[in-house]
DNA sequence: AATATATTTGACCGACTAGTCAACTATTTT
DNA sequence: AAAATAGTTGACTAGTCGGTCAAATATATT
């Protein structure tokens, strides 16, 4: 009952995401979300007590999301090297994507956003914990099948790994962000990764 | 000639290097470092014509640190293998250290401020840019003498695996400053970065 | 039609922002 | 001693910051 939205907390949403992605967290101002999302400031304090809790919405979003692409990535019907190969080729055509919408490389918004705020703000920390978390499921269960076909042996600690692999792209990005420059991320990402689990080049083909 | 200095330039520059670490560039006024470095405002615009000009001022003195630190552990008197080893060692003990003084891991500075500014200040993130060039320099000659001494096969592509190591170690610093945690780069570090490289177990000792 | 309720609006707040400037002080040169 | 000069100060902008609030509006329920 009451008056019907007109889509406004959606509007804020993605225009903070955009917005937080583009500059910082910090750079991005309450005001200017506001006018490019074109909502007056009341409505803001309606849908969300602070900046911050924006921002925790704007990464809920992001997540969901992700999870639904990489679900996809990381599907167990798919051999596990070809998981690796296709995220590879996901992150490199997304920051493509991006950087010829908003005219820069924006690496990663989580690993932006956590490395910016990492001691000041502890929801949105935690936020960017879960979602590391979240990704060393989908290395992890990866590497475990990349074990029970033979190809990594079975002395791997995993988990380390999946959080070295993690480590690995997120630098990557980063370097990608403040060269503006994707093409080292396509020389390198894809070897790698698979340096890093320890394949050897006859073991990198699906089959 | 004319009035000394009482060294006010040189507290601008340490304490902005403090803060901005800590915080990050946006979330740091002028006034905040003003008043930590007990130096008036007119003084910080007498030496500086911005804010973004001090930062610049900064990571030169941050970047000065680095190299007399890098040179001594780069050393090509040592043995590579002894040369990343010890690298991994200075990361983990200088975090450590200044963890314990500010209160959270902070990462890497120059990560940090380059991924928060890059696409907004061209100055700053071009200054990002050539450390990592520089670093990436340590990594390459390191890794010819490897090859040098046999542990690596010559066909490596070292200005490559260079970038692919920087990007890990950023990513690792990353990981560890979101999580405010040190201990998995004390579990991962140096063996993600021979992992990267690619020497076998036998070849990870320096004789 | 009247009421209850959710949404929207725009004016408003005090604190803070980066940056300016003329005056003042201490030092060296002449 | 006087002049020139480099460093320091504190008061001052004009604009922006995150956040508040009472009133207006539109919809669903009664």
């Amino acid at each position: 009952m009451g008056r019907t939205s007109t889509g406004t907390k959606e509007k804020l949403i993605e225009t903070a995401r955009e917005l937080i992605w583009r500059e910082s967290y910090n750079a991005v101002s309450v005001d200017e979300i506001c006018k490019r999302a074109d909502v007056k400031k009341g409505s803001f304090y309606h849908y969300f007590p602070s900046k911050a809790h924006l921002a925790v919405e704007a990464m809920d979003a992001g997540m969901q999301e992700m999870k639904d692409i990489y679900d996809d990535i990381f599907s167990p019907t798919r051999p596990p090297v070809e998981r690796f190969r296709l995220m590879a080729q996901h992150v490199i055509d997304h920051q493509k994507e991006i950087a010829a919408e908003y005219g820069h490389v924006c690496g990663c918004p989580f690993a932006g956003l956590g490395s910016e705020i990492a001691g000041q703000n502890d929801v949105i920390s935690e936020k960017v914990a879960d979602i590391c978390v979240k990704k060393s499921a989908y290395y992890q269960s990866a590497l475990r099948d990349l074990i029970a076909e033979g190809r990594v042996d079975a002395s791997l600690n995993v988990e380390a790994k999946a959080n070295e692999l993690f480590s690995f792209i997120i630098g990557q990005m980063i370097m990608a962000k403040i060269w503006n420059d994707l093409t080292f991320l396509e020389k390198n990402l894809e070897r790698g990764i698979f340096d890093l689990i320890g394949l050897k080049m006859n073991m990198r083909e699906a089959i």
